[in-house]
DNA sequence: CCGATACTTGAACGGTGTTCAATTACTTTA
DNA sequence: TAAAGTAATTGAACACCGTTCAAGTATCGG
């Protein structure tokens, strides 16, 4: 029975669920898939599609945040300092949405790397990214200041989860020097965030 | 005469100055070295290994920060808050710093990708970051937020790099779609480096 | 001159992404 | 039902990749 777009997606999340990145090869998936590596080439244009593919559905799986202050044109322009904790609202939003991205990207190995990737082959932002810049517009802040802020935090939460798993394969590969220690990456997680959000003026600082 | 363990990083170099990671190939190497390939594999261990020198080359192009408060043991605790400029030096001495591993990374093609590899596998610090470590430490910050603030600030300016980077990449293979536009990579940079440096508490903020 | 050490070759091993003519499987039309 | 047409797959190849290693060639101390 012929084969699927849909199998061939699933597969290789598959693969890069159990295995990671570098065992998400063409043969590897043809293989899995009984099939000749050619064969693949009539359903994905080629390796980079489906790699974004994959990101995409990683990301898919961050909650859309709920739309807080209804959505006045503006709730207050940026500049001033304070306001730690949101007046109504969760925690604050942004921070919220970060930590979701995260968990997104941990729940996948080497998703952050794939993400990553991705990001880097598209030129345009993947959605989960974009909505990160819209939070923060909808938070106050300007369109160029929350442009710059969203890429800030997606370079941290990207840098951070890949740190994280990268040195989690390698330590499951049995490499790593003796006390691999490494447990509040959580925190260290967070400090960053919260460092980038105090610094944008949208405090919660711990 | 003789192959030397010098020939083969400088040869590496200049093919990553001139065409990038993507032609930086053991066997591209030994054709420019006019060898074979398994020649190189008596000078060096693997690919990898050096990766990790070329990585520390490009980071050895950041001038060391001057020694600003003489060297007291603790300036002052972390916490408060404003403390805009700094007294008596330059303008900032982290945010020089992160402008001079910015300029680092980008006298060298693809180099904020060689700098995330290496350091994504020898899980000790390289120089330069420690370096912005130690500096944060001299401005007062505890250790632990010093070392985390050293990581995010690190995300940030290599994640900012690397995009910037390979964007130019892009553009230059003729991709891209159009309106390349892409000018202000240089304020993007400043204004996430900034945002955290406020979120750290040294603010700067323009 | 000899032997040991330093270095290089040539060939192979086992991979990688991608293309394409030829072939099979399935559908739609006559 | 049979022929025509399209959709999908195969098998083989192309041009690479990092790495290893027995065998060969230099080079140098004694």
């Amino acid at each position: 029975m012929a084969l699927t777009r849909r199998q061939i997606e699933d597969a290789a999340m598959q693969i890069l669920r159990s295995y990671g990145l570098a065992d998400l090869s063409m043969r590897r998936l043809a293989r899995d898939l009984g099939v000749q590596p050619g064969a693949l080439y009539w359903h994905v244009k080629n390796k980079q599609e489906l790699l974004g593919v994959l990101a995409r559905q990683i990301l898919a799986a961050v909650p859309e945040p709920d739309a807080d202050h209804p959505d006045g044109p503006e709730g207050e322009v940026s500049g001033a300092a304070a306001d730690t904790g949101s007046p109504i609202g969760g925690p604050e939003p942004v921070r919220q949405l970060a930590l979701d991205i995260r968990s997104a990207l941990l729940s996948v190995r080497d998703g952050a790397d794939v993400v990553s990737l991705a990001q880097a082959m598209t030129s345009e932002a993947l959605p989960a990214i974009s909505t990160l810049r819209r939070l923060l517009e909808r938070r106050g802040l300007g369109a160029q200041p929350a442009a710059w802020g969203a890429r800030t935090l997606t370079h941290c939460i990207l840098g951070s989860v890949a740190e994280e798993q990268t040195h989690a394969d390698l330590a499951a590969a049995g490499l790593l020097p003796e006390g691999a220690e490494r447990n509040n990456d959580d925190e260290a997680f967070l400090f960053g965030v919260d460092t980038v959000l105090a610094g944008l003026g949208l405090a919660a600082r711990a």
